[in-house]
RNA sequence: CAGGUCGGUUGGGCGAUCGCGGUGGCGCGUUGUCGCCAUCGAGGAAAGUCCGCACUCCAUAGAGCACGGCGUCGGAUAGUCCCCGGGGCGGGGAAGCCUCCGUAAGGAGCGAACCUGCCGGACAAGGGCCACAGAAACAAACAGCCCCGCGCUUGCGCGGGGUAAUGGUGAAAAGGUGGUGUAAGAGACCACCGGCGUUUGCAGUAAUGCAGAGCGUCAGGUAACCCCCGCCGGGAGCAAGGCCAAGCAGGGACGAAGCCAUCUGCGGAUGGCGGGAGACGGCUCGUCUUCAUACGUAUCCAAUCACGCGGUGGUUGGGUCAGUCCCGGGUAGGCUGCAUCGAGCGGCGCGGCGACGCGCCGCCCAGAGAGAUGAUCGCACAUGCGGGGCAACCCGCAGGACAGAAUGCGGCUUAUAGACCGACCUGAGGC
RNA sequence: UGGGGAGUCGUCCAACGGCAGGACACAUCCCUCUGGAGGAUGGUAUCUUGGUUCGAAUCCAGGCUCCCCAG
C-alpha cells in the first residue's frame, strides 16, 4: 500500500476517530469516515494493548498485506482506519482477511461476494 | 573415556513472483504524493536505560556551606563505581581420590578447575540501636569458689570482702590449650597456637605475602544507621539546537464619495460608472487583485463640572472602526540536525597474561515520522515424532529461539531454539 | 528522552530491623423445616534473585510486572 494512499496526518487521525463509525471484530476494530478530497486512504494503527514492538508490528503488516488484495473492491471516498487487538500478531494472514472481510461488509463498503 | 567448569564464533541457506521504504540516474504535450532502470534496506542483544562520552543549548567573579556519588592495589581507555590483571576477607563447588567413624549400607571432613559477594574509618572524635532470654549487652556478679567476722544446731545462717576459672542464657559475655601460681582465682607468669595503629629482612611497581623480633594480648557488633576522613560533581537533553513560516493577535504607513440602472417580500440583492490600497508593465497611463458605504447617545483616552464620590452622569477636545501593504517575535506545519568519514567496519601482522594498543591493506554499509523487511511457492539443511530397514539410509507429518533501528558511540544488565570451535580441572585405563 | 510511585492471604488495606494483623470472601460445625442473617472454629500470603545483619516484609544491589507525570 502506496503511502499517498494511507491515513498520516495526526488531525486526520482525530477527525475520523471522532466522527467516524466503528466496527468491532475480536481481532481488528475498522473505523469508517467520509474523505473530504474524495479518495480512498486507510490507516492502521496498533496500540500497547497489541503487545510489545514486534507484535505490533507483525498486527500492522498483516492488516497491509490483507487490504492490499481488497482495496480495489472497497468503494471509494471514505478514510479508514484499523486498530489492532491483542491476539490479531498470532493470527494467519487468511483469518485476518476473513475478518476484515466481515467488517467491510457490515459497514456496508463493499458488497457481499455471492460468486466466491 | 567419564564427569565438572569456562571462553569464543554463529544466530537458517539458495532461488522465483507480487508488495514496501531510502538513494542515484534518466524520461516528460501531463514537473508529479509521476513513470522507468539501477542499487541498498534491522540486532547480538536493535531491548532495559544502569553508567560513561561525543554533540547542542542555557548558566557561570571567587570562596564556603548544603546535597549527591565514590572509596583495596596496579593497568587499560575519549571516558566510566561497573572493563582487564592482581590482593585480602567470606560463600558455593560433582564423581572420584585421601582422612576419620561404621561389620556393611552409609555418614562426616578435606576438596581442583571454576563461579560468586564485599573492600576508608568502630583505636582520630561523637551520637543512636542491639528484641527475647539472661545476674549482666559494654558494664556487671545470679548460682558457684575462697577468705574474714559473728551466731549456733559443725555445716548451715547473717554481715563484710576477694574472684571471674566453672554453670546456665544468648548471635555475641574482656582469645584458646596445657602448665606455674594462689586462700580461691585471674596473661599475674611460662610454652605453643591465634591476634596486633609496633618493627626488621626478603619478594613485589603496589595492595600484600613469607620469615624473624616485639607487644601479654589491649573494653564487643553495627557506618548497605547517623556520622567522620579523603576524592569527585553546574543544569538540561536531538521533543537538544538551527532555519523558513500559514492562521490569529500586536506595531507602523496609507486610508474613501457617492451616483445611476434592474429586481424586490421594501430588510435588501445584482450590475455599471466613479473612489481607496497594493502589485506588475512599455509608469501623465494601462492591466490585475481586493475593499467599502460602516457613524452609532458605539468605544477608548485626557481635561473639567455635578452628585448619593474606588462609582455614575453631563460638557469639551482628541483617537479607533473597511481594506491593502510593510515590520518584528513566533503557533500549526515544513526543512535541517540525520544517515557512516567516524573513539567506523573487515582482513593480516606485531606487542601485551589480559582489557587494549600500534602498523599495513581493503571498504563506504539502513535511515523512517501513524513510523519501511511482508505474502506465496520451490529446492536443499539442522531438529522432533511415526513407519520401514541389520545398517548406511528411505517415506510421511511437524517445524527453525529471543526479538524490530529512530542522534551516534563504548561498557553493563536482561531475554535467547540450536549449531560449531577451543581451553582448563579431577578421576580411570593404555603407551 | 527524563522523572516519580507501587508490588503483603482470593480481594481491599495494616505492620520501629525482633511471633506478619484486620475487614470482606472461602471451608466445616451450631442455629433453622430450608435458605439468609447470627455464632464458633479453621486454612491461606510478604513479586523474584543475591547481599548487609545475630535476625530482613522493612536496609542495599540486580531483575520482573504494573501505574502515573513532563516535553
Amino acid at each position: 500500500m502506496q503511502r499517498k494512499f494511507r491515513l498520516t496526518r495526526s488531525e486526520d487521525f482525530k477527525r475520523v476517530r471522532r466522527s467516524g463509525r466503528s466496527y468491532a471484530h475480536p481481532l481488528v476494530v475498522l473505523v469508517v469516515d467520509k474523505n473530504p478530497q474524495g479518495n480512498l486512504r486507510i490507516g492502521v494503527a496498533a496500540g500497547r494493548s497489541a503487545g510489545a514492538a514486534v507484535r505490533r508490528n507483525r498486527a500492522k503488516r498483516l492488516l497491509r498485506e490483507a487490504m492490499r488484495t481488497l482495496t480495489p473492491t472497497i468503494a471509494s471516498h471514505t478514510d479508514l482506519i484499523l486498530i489492532a487487538r491483542s491476539g490479531l500478531a498470532s493470527a494467519t494472514l487468511a483469518d485476518t482477511r476473513s475478518a476484515l472481510l466481515n467488517l467491510l461488509q457490515r459497514a456496508q463498503l463493499i458488497s457481499p461476494p455471492h460468486e466466491s
